[in-house]
DNA sequence: CTTTTCTTTTGATCCAGATCAAGGCCTGGA
DNA sequence: TCCAGGCCTTGATCTGGATCAAAAGAAAAG
């Protein structure tokens, strides 16, 4: 290990420390050599102004792009015109995973206020990942995780009333800031009022209506973009959660119909 | 290409071409060779039966598993102990793909009817999937279209009244069983009224309702679980699609509000 | 600073689809 | 063969949230 090395070491770390590279690299503690490997087929981009596309619904797919600050909606369009909010990005996050499949972005990603992001070549990114063990299977555990996540959100989205919906997305958003270092109990919401609908499947009355009822209950202070989350258990009482076991396993013969 | 490799090659495919491997191996033109390797750390496994489970949520996970023949539904249970349905699978499927990221069943799999599954210990994939690059990619690209997959689901439960979730739903298994070189035109569903209800977020009298009122449009034709696609056409109408593209592509400055 | 425009709130009404209720129909077991 | 317990269908009612409407704040533009 030349001092040389150790410098470099730093210095990528300084690089990815704040970006999306924190959540894809250190986690599974790649050897600093590995890292500068990584680090060299990142492209730096200029900064996504609000309301830019950072890609289109049905562009190439090329890269995927970590957020190293800011934050982005993706979303697509139906036929009619309409347009279905799929998710919110934050700092952290690596975007563009579902086009992978047919090489064309599903969606369109959009600033929601000035966002950097750094562009991680997809073909780059898989040799390396043939190298790097680690790399692999970090892509992997990504993967299922948004797999993961987005089942999540099916659920909530096929079963539960306006109030749960709204409470498991706002504890998530808490989790997920506390998770990049950001306060857990006190964020903006990036997303205007009418997106935040759009993405839970309700109208953006119902919106307004129950962050004031929230607020009226103590559980949450409103103001404008700014959210004080004051009673976080009495929000995840109200969420309820997904995939969460039930109390008594029972046995493996068939219980079930189907 | 000794001859004894041509049949041990026969020997394969003739495994793999039913099962799930068909789906998995010969889309990328694996060599014979690494066809060979992956068949040896496929595990078969006594055929599933109806009601029992593949596995549970909360279970640790070691395997995907991959269809060969048989259908299973997947869900998640409330805290409240409601279900929800996630998906039902069919021949060719990778299920399991959902657990890679936190080593543990996010979601419990029961066969719907007699069911054989081969099973695919994940550490092995794994590792034979840095020894063989196209097996990599499409790894990637499997995972990638269960995101985009997801994601549609997401906007069907969002956003479209019954009809069109209903529609969606029975074009997607068309589709599905078309693939798989079954007929697109007629199948059984292998799940009951009420799990399709779940899985599509709504209440089984209007499942029951929904394609009672197809079969008078003359769009359908039910028999109990027999469905006879009469009109695609005029279903894929009332599905409408998600991730389609608009009409004119605008350009790349804001027009995007935030 | 004023005007325009967009976003959010709040109130009133309405309806798609849930829920409740009751029969009819398969299916599997004895 | 008959019976029992699920499924599925059909009808009647009810309600959670959507939609419609309008005004009050912010923010942007002039």
């Amino acid at each position: 290990m030349s001092k040389q090395r150790v410098v470099n070491l730093s210095e990528v770390r300084t690089q990815c420390q704040k970006c999306s590279l924190y959540q894809l690299c250190m986690p599974m503690g790649l050897a600093e050599g590995d890292l500068n490997k990584l680090d060299k087929i990142i492209k730096r981009r200029r900064p996504v102004e609000k309301g830019e596309f950072l890609f289109r619904l049905g562009e190439d797919f090329i890269s995927l792009y970590a957020i190293r600050s800011g934050s982005l909606k993706t979303y697509t369009s139906q036929s009619d015109g309409q347009e279905q909010v799929i998710g919110m990005h934050l700092p952290g996050e690596l975007i563009g995973l579902d086009a992978i499949g047919d090489s064309r972005h599903g969606c369109s990603a959009v600033a929601l206020e000035t966002t950097s992001v750094c562009e991680i070549p997809f073909e780059h990114l898989e040799a390396l990942s043939r190298e790097i063990p680690g790399l692999q299977h970090h892509l992997f555990r990504l993967m299922s995780a948004e797999i993961q996540h987005d089942q999540c959100h099916m659920t909530v989205l096929a079963r539960m009333p306006v109030e749960n919906r709204l409470a498991s997305f706002l504890l998530s958003l808490s989790d997920r800031y506390k998770l990049r270092g950001y306060s857990a109990s006190e964020f903006n919401l990036s997303m205007s009022r009418s997106d935040i609908a759009n993405m839970l499947g309700m109208a953006m009355e119902t919106i307004s209506r129950l962050l004031t009822g929230f607020q009226e209950q103590g559980l949450i202070q409103v103001e404008r973009k700014h959210i004080r989350i004051l009673d976080a258990a009495g929000l995840r009482a109200i969420a309820g959660q997904c995939g969460e076991l039930p109390d008594s396993p029972v046995d493996n013969s068939s219980s079930h119909s189907a």
